[in-house]
DNA sequence: ATTAGAATTATAACGATTCTAATCTGTTGA
DNA sequence: TCAACAGATTAGAATCGTTATAATTCTAAT
Protein backbone atom coordinates (compact mmCIF):
# COMPACT_ATOMS: atom_id res chain seq x y z
CA UNK A 1 0.00 0.00 0.00
CA UNK A 2 1.55 3.27 -1.11
CA UNK A 3 1.22 6.60 1.07
CA UNK A 4 -2.35 7.90 0.50
CA UNK A 5 -2.64 10.31 -2.66
CA UNK A 6 -5.20 13.18 -1.74
CA UNK A 7 -3.13 13.23 1.65
CA UNK A 8 0.14 13.55 0.48
CA UNK A 9 -1.22 16.44 -1.57
CA UNK A 10 -2.57 18.37 0.82
CA UNK A 11 0.46 18.05 2.98
CA UNK A 12 2.24 19.51 -0.10
CA UNK A 13 -0.39 22.29 -0.42
CA UNK A 14 0.06 23.28 2.93
CA UNK A 15 4.02 23.03 3.01
CA UNK A 16 4.09 25.47 0.34
CA UNK A 17 1.70 27.79 2.30
CA UNK A 18 4.38 27.66 4.44
CA UNK A 19 2.34 25.82 7.44
CA UNK A 20 2.98 22.99 9.38
CA UNK A 21 0.65 20.12 8.00
CA UNK A 22 -0.55 18.53 10.89
CA UNK A 23 -3.27 15.67 11.11
CA UNK A 24 -5.42 18.03 11.47
CA UNK A 25 -4.80 20.58 9.03
CA UNK A 26 -4.44 17.76 6.54
CA UNK A 27 -7.83 16.48 6.82
CA UNK A 28 -9.40 20.20 7.21
CA UNK A 29 -7.43 21.19 3.39
CA UNK A 30 -9.06 18.09 2.04
CA UNK A 31 -12.20 18.74 2.96
CA UNK A 32 -11.76 22.49 2.04
CA UNK A 33 -10.49 20.98 -1.67
CA UNK A 34 -12.48 18.34 -2.17
CA UNK A 35 -16.17 19.97 -1.69
CA UNK A 36 -15.78 22.32 -4.65
CA UNK A 37 -17.07 26.02 -4.72
CA UNK A 38 -18.73 26.52 -1.46
CA UNK A 39 -19.32 29.38 1.47
CA UNK A 40 -18.44 27.36 4.25
CA UNK A 41 -18.79 28.27 8.24
CA UNK A 42 -16.87 27.41 10.84
CA UNK A 43 -19.29 25.28 12.53
CA UNK A 44 -20.23 23.51 9.08
CA UNK A 45 -16.47 22.48 8.68
CA UNK A 46 -16.25 21.27 12.06
CA UNK A 47 -19.61 18.95 11.72
CA UNK A 48 -18.06 17.91 8.06
CA UNK A 49 -14.81 16.77 10.16
CA UNK A 50 -16.32 15.36 13.05
CA UNK A 51 -18.33 13.15 10.89
CA UNK A 52 -15.68 12.22 8.08
CA UNK A 53 -13.98 10.56 11.87
CA UNK A 54 -11.35 13.53 12.14
CA UNK A 55 -10.90 14.67 16.19
CA UNK A 56 -10.41 18.07 15.59
CA UNK A 57 -11.92 21.14 18.05
CA UNK A 58 -13.54 24.07 17.28
CA UNK A 59 -10.91 26.39 18.62
CA UNK A 60 -8.53 24.37 15.36
CA UNK A 61 -11.15 24.69 13.02
CA UNK A 62 -11.06 28.51 13.61
CA UNK A 63 -7.59 28.87 13.83
CA UNK A 64 -7.06 27.20 10.67
CA UNK A 65 -9.40 28.72 8.65
CA UNK A 66 -7.78 31.83 9.29
CA UNK A 67 -4.53 30.39 8.47
CA UNK A 68 -6.02 29.15 5.02
CA UNK A 69 -7.03 33.07 4.75
CA UNK A 70 -3.91 34.28 5.01
CA UNK A 71 -2.34 31.81 3.22
CA UNK A 72 -4.61 32.84 0.26
CA UNK A 73 -6.19 29.18 0.45
CA UNK A 74 -10.04 30.87 1.20
CA UNK A 75 -11.27 34.02 1.47
CA UNK A 76 -12.95 35.44 3.91
CA UNK A 77 -16.54 36.90 2.98
CA UNK A 78 -19.31 39.01 5.32
CA UNK A 79 -22.73 39.37 4.00
CA UNK A 80 -24.74 39.13 7.33
CA UNK A 81 -24.00 40.12 11.11
CA UNK A 82 -22.63 37.18 13.16
CA UNK A 83 -22.06 34.53 10.34
CA UNK A 84 -18.65 34.51 9.13
CA UNK A 85 -18.35 32.48 5.63
CA UNK A 86 -15.08 30.81 3.99
CA UNK A 87 -14.78 31.02 0.38
CA UNK A 88 -13.48 28.11 -1.25
CA UNK A 89 -13.51 30.08 -4.50
CA UNK A 90 -10.66 32.38 -4.06
CA UNK A 91 -10.64 34.34 -7.68
CA UNK A 92 -12.20 37.84 -7.65
CA UNK A 93 -15.99 37.27 -7.88
CA UNK A 94 -19.05 38.59 -6.25
CA UNK A 95 -22.30 37.17 -4.37
CA UNK A 96 -26.23 37.19 -4.26
CA UNK A 97 -27.09 37.31 -0.23
CA UNK A 98 -30.48 35.79 0.03
CA UNK A 99 -32.05 37.18 2.64
CA UNK A 100 -34.28 34.38 3.01
CA UNK A 101 -32.32 31.89 3.59
CA UNK A 102 -29.05 33.38 3.99
CA UNK A 103 -27.37 31.41 1.01
CA UNK A 104 -24.55 32.61 -0.64
CA UNK A 105 -24.37 32.49 -5.07
CA UNK A 106 -21.53 32.91 -6.70
CA UNK A 107 -21.59 36.29 -9.37
CA UNK A 108 -18.51 36.12 -11.67
CA UNK A 109 -16.50 39.08 -11.88
CA UNK A 110 -17.23 40.04 -15.07
CA UNK A 111 -20.89 40.26 -14.29
CA UNK A 112 -20.13 43.33 -12.78
CA UNK A 113 -18.83 46.25 -13.97
CA UNK A 114 -17.45 48.93 -11.44
CA UNK A 115 -16.40 52.24 -12.61
CA UNK A 116 -13.16 53.89 -10.81
CA UNK A 117 -14.50 54.73 -7.36
CA UNK A 118 -12.96 57.77 -5.68
CA UNK A 119 -9.43 57.42 -4.83
CA UNK A 120 -8.97 55.87 -1.31
CA UNK A 121 -7.39 58.10 1.68
CA UNK A 122 -3.78 58.99 2.19
CA UNK A 123 -1.77 55.98 2.97
CA UNK A 124 -4.18 53.20 2.14
CA UNK A 125 -4.89 51.01 -1.06
CA UNK A 126 -7.40 49.30 -2.23
CA UNK A 127 -7.87 45.65 -0.72
CA UNK A 128 -10.45 44.44 -2.97
CA UNK A 129 -14.25 45.23 -3.59
CA UNK A 130 -17.09 43.17 -2.67
CA UNK A 131 -20.70 43.66 -4.17
CA UNK A 132 -23.18 41.91 -2.27
CA UNK A 133 -26.47 41.86 -4.21
CA UNK A 134 -28.86 41.26 -1.85
CA UNK A 135 -32.31 39.00 -2.89
CA UNK A 136 -35.46 39.20 -0.97
CA UNK A 137 -38.72 37.36 -1.89
CA UNK A 138 -40.89 38.56 -4.67
CA UNK A 139 -43.53 40.58 -4.26
CA UNK A 140 -46.62 40.90 -6.60
CA UNK B 1 -41.47 78.62 27.51
CA UNK B 2 -42.59 77.16 24.26
CA UNK B 3 -42.48 73.43 24.02
CA UNK B 4 -38.80 71.99 23.19
CA UNK B 5 -38.35 72.46 18.79
CA UNK B 6 -36.01 69.24 18.29
CA UNK B 7 -38.22 67.49 20.54
CA UNK B 8 -41.70 68.50 19.47
CA UNK B 9 -39.91 67.88 15.32
CA UNK B 10 -38.35 64.63 16.56
CA UNK B 11 -41.82 63.30 17.84
CA UNK B 12 -43.80 64.53 14.78
CA UNK B 13 -41.24 62.43 12.80
CA UNK B 14 -42.15 59.33 14.68
CA UNK B 15 -45.77 60.36 14.51
CA UNK B 16 -45.35 60.24 10.95
CA UNK B 17 -43.46 56.93 10.55
CA UNK B 18 -46.07 55.34 12.65
CA UNK B 19 -44.06 55.10 15.94
CA UNK B 20 -45.24 56.48 19.19
CA UNK B 21 -43.47 58.70 20.30
CA UNK B 22 -42.06 57.35 23.48
CA UNK B 23 -39.46 59.63 25.42
CA UNK B 24 -36.62 56.85 24.60
CA UNK B 25 -37.45 57.09 20.77
CA UNK B 26 -37.14 60.88 21.04
CA UNK B 27 -34.02 61.14 22.71
CA UNK B 28 -32.52 58.33 20.20
CA UNK B 29 -34.44 60.17 16.85
CA UNK B 30 -32.55 63.61 18.28
CA UNK B 31 -29.86 62.23 18.08
CA UNK B 32 -29.41 60.19 15.25
CA UNK B 33 -31.05 63.18 13.21
CA UNK B 34 -28.58 65.99 14.99
CA UNK B 35 -25.16 63.97 14.39
CA UNK B 36 -25.42 64.68 10.38
CA UNK B 37 -24.76 61.63 8.08
CA UNK B 38 -22.49 58.93 10.22
CA UNK B 39 -22.06 55.10 10.87
CA UNK B 40 -23.32 53.93 14.25
CA UNK B 41 -23.40 51.35 16.59
CA UNK B 42 -26.03 50.00 18.77
CA UNK B 43 -23.27 50.61 21.26
CA UNK B 44 -22.08 54.08 20.58
CA UNK B 45 -25.80 55.39 20.09
CA UNK B 46 -26.68 54.16 23.82
CA UNK B 47 -23.46 55.11 25.14
CA UNK B 48 -24.37 58.72 23.77
CA UNK B 49 -27.69 58.77 24.91
CA UNK B 50 -26.32 58.27 28.35
CA UNK B 51 -23.76 60.96 28.02
CA UNK B 52 -26.73 63.05 27.19
CA UNK B 53 -28.74 62.23 30.87
CA UNK B 54 -31.29 59.80 28.65
CA UNK B 55 -32.19 56.59 30.81
CA UNK B 56 -32.71 53.94 28.70
CA UNK B 57 -31.22 50.50 27.93
CA UNK B 58 -29.52 48.26 25.54
CA UNK B 59 -32.80 46.54 24.20
CA UNK B 60 -34.50 49.48 23.86
CA UNK B 61 -31.61 51.17 22.28
CA UNK B 62 -31.60 47.58 19.78
CA UNK B 63 -35.21 47.59 19.20
CA UNK B 64 -35.44 51.43 18.26
CA UNK B 65 -32.35 50.83 15.83
CA UNK B 66 -34.42 47.95 14.15
CA UNK B 67 -37.63 49.83 14.17
CA UNK B 68 -35.72 52.67 12.52
CA UNK B 69 -35.20 50.64 9.64
CA UNK B 70 -38.10 49.34 9.37
CA UNK B 71 -39.08 52.51 9.10
CA UNK B 72 -37.04 53.89 6.83
CA UNK B 73 -35.06 56.22 9.07
CA UNK B 74 -31.97 54.11 8.66
CA UNK B 75 -30.21 51.87 7.06
CA UNK B 76 -28.46 48.66 8.20
CA UNK B 77 -25.08 48.22 6.99
CA UNK B 78 -22.99 44.90 7.35
CA UNK B 79 -19.21 45.54 6.52
CA UNK B 80 -17.35 43.67 9.23
CA UNK B 81 -18.64 40.76 10.99
CA UNK B 82 -19.37 40.98 14.73
CA UNK B 83 -20.77 44.79 14.25
CA UNK B 84 -23.86 46.22 12.76
CA UNK B 85 -23.42 49.41 11.39
CA UNK B 86 -26.79 51.60 11.19
CA UNK B 87 -26.78 54.57 8.51
CA UNK B 88 -28.26 57.77 9.13
CA UNK B 89 -27.79 58.44 4.66
CA UNK B 90 -30.52 56.41 3.41
CA UNK B 91 -30.40 57.25 0.30
CA UNK B 92 -28.55 54.97 -2.04
CA UNK B 93 -24.97 54.96 -1.69
CA UNK B 94 -21.40 52.99 -1.15
CA UNK B 95 -18.77 52.46 1.23
CA UNK B 96 -14.83 52.46 1.96
CA UNK B 97 -14.31 50.09 4.79
CA UNK B 98 -10.74 50.16 6.67
CA UNK B 99 -9.47 47.06 7.45
CA UNK B 100 -7.39 48.50 10.05
CA UNK B 101 -9.78 51.02 11.77
CA UNK B 102 -12.96 49.58 10.96
CA UNK B 103 -13.59 52.83 9.69
CA UNK B 104 -16.77 53.00 7.20
CA UNK B 105 -16.39 56.05 5.03
CA UNK B 106 -19.32 57.22 1.80
CA UNK B 107 -18.68 56.84 -1.48
CA UNK B 108 -21.58 58.47 -3.83
CA UNK B 109 -24.31 55.77 -5.67
CA UNK B 110 -22.84 57.67 -8.99
CA UNK B 111 -18.83 56.54 -8.42
CA UNK B 112 -19.48 53.16 -9.01
CA UNK B 113 -21.01 52.14 -12.27
CA UNK B 114 -22.61 48.61 -12.25
CA UNK B 115 -23.19 46.44 -15.33
CA UNK B 116 -26.72 44.71 -14.87
CA UNK B 117 -25.60 40.92 -13.04
CA UNK B 118 -27.40 38.25 -13.94
CA UNK B 119 -30.79 37.88 -13.32
CA UNK B 120 -31.62 36.55 -9.93
CA UNK B 121 -33.08 33.34 -9.06
CA UNK B 122 -36.51 32.36 -9.17
CA UNK B 123 -38.72 34.01 -7.13
CA UNK B 124 -36.40 36.46 -5.45
CA UNK B 125 -35.59 40.30 -6.59
CA UNK B 126 -33.05 42.38 -5.89
CA UNK B 127 -33.42 44.17 -2.86
CA UNK B 128 -30.30 45.96 -3.06
CA UNK B 129 -26.62 46.10 -4.11
CA UNK B 130 -23.97 46.86 -1.57
CA UNK B 131 -20.50 47.87 -2.71
CA UNK B 132 -17.79 47.71 -0.32
CA UNK B 133 -14.40 48.99 -1.49
CA UNK B 134 -11.83 47.43 1.49
CA UNK B 135 -8.61 49.21 2.22
CA UNK B 136 -5.86 48.15 3.57
CA UNK B 137 -2.36 50.00 4.92
CA UNK B 138 -0.64 51.07 1.53
CA UNK B 139 2.25 48.65 1.21
CA UNK B 140 5.69 50.09 -0.42
C1' DA C 1 -59.46 59.05 35.62
C1' DT C 2 -59.51 54.39 33.57
C1' DT C 3 -57.84 51.17 30.79
C1' DA C 4 -55.89 48.42 27.08
C1' DG C 5 -52.20 47.91 24.36
C1' DA C 6 -47.62 49.14 23.48
C1' DA C 7 -43.00 50.11 25.09
C1' DT C 8 -39.42 49.66 28.37
C1' DT C 9 -36.63 47.34 31.61
C1' DA C 10 -33.20 44.29 34.04
C1' DT C 11 -31.62 40.16 33.58
C1' DA C 12 -30.82 35.89 31.63
C1' DA C 13 -29.81 33.55 27.54
C1' DC C 14 -27.89 33.08 23.15
C1' DG C 15 -24.68 31.95 19.16
C1' DA C 16 -20.39 32.87 17.20
C1' DT C 17 -15.88 33.52 18.17
C1' DT C 18 -11.58 34.07 20.91
C1' DC C 19 -8.68 33.35 24.89
C1' DT C 20 -6.12 30.54 28.32
C1' DA C 21 -2.95 27.55 30.00
C1' DA C 22 -1.86 22.85 29.78
C1' DT C 23 -0.62 19.14 26.77
C1' DC C 24 0.91 17.15 22.62
C1' DT C 25 3.36 16.77 17.92
C1' DG C 26 6.35 17.86 14.02
C1' DT C 27 10.75 19.09 12.84
C1' DT C 28 15.49 19.76 13.39
C1' DG C 29 20.06 18.53 14.20
C1' DA C 30 23.24 15.99 17.17
C1' DT D 1 17.55 7.59 16.31
C1' DC D 2 16.00 10.52 19.49
C1' DA D 3 16.12 14.74 22.41
C1' DA D 4 14.42 19.09 22.63
C1' DC D 5 12.20 23.20 21.18
C1' DA D 6 8.92 25.73 18.77
C1' DG D 7 4.66 25.42 17.11
C1' DA D 8 -0.06 23.32 17.17
C1' DT D 9 -3.96 21.47 19.54
C1' DT D 10 -7.10 21.05 23.26
C1' DA D 11 -11.13 21.59 26.63
C1' DG D 12 -13.22 24.76 28.73
C1' DA D 13 -13.98 29.34 30.26
C1' DA D 14 -14.59 33.89 28.74
C1' DT D 15 -16.06 37.50 25.72
C1' DC D 16 -18.56 39.83 22.18
C1' DG D 17 -22.74 41.66 20.15
C1' DT D 18 -27.36 40.74 20.19
C1' DT D 19 -32.02 38.86 21.37
C1' DA D 20 -35.53 36.69 24.45
C1' DT D 21 -38.25 36.80 28.81
C1' DA D 22 -41.53 38.32 31.75
C1' DA D 23 -42.61 41.92 34.85
C1' DT D 24 -43.35 46.84 35.10
C1' DT D 25 -44.40 51.32 33.31
C1' DC D 26 -45.91 54.27 30.03
C1' DT D 27 -49.07 56.41 26.09
C1' DA D 28 -53.18 57.47 24.10
C1' DA D 29 -57.91 57.00 23.67
C1' DT D 30 -61.97 56.82 26.06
Amino acid sequence: MTANAPTAKAAALLRRAGLRPTRQRVALARLVAEGGDRHLTAERLHAEARGAGVRVSVATVYNTLHRFVRAGLLRELTAAPGQTYFDTNTAHHHHFYDTETGELTDIPADAVALAAPPAPPAGREVERVDVVVRLKKLEL
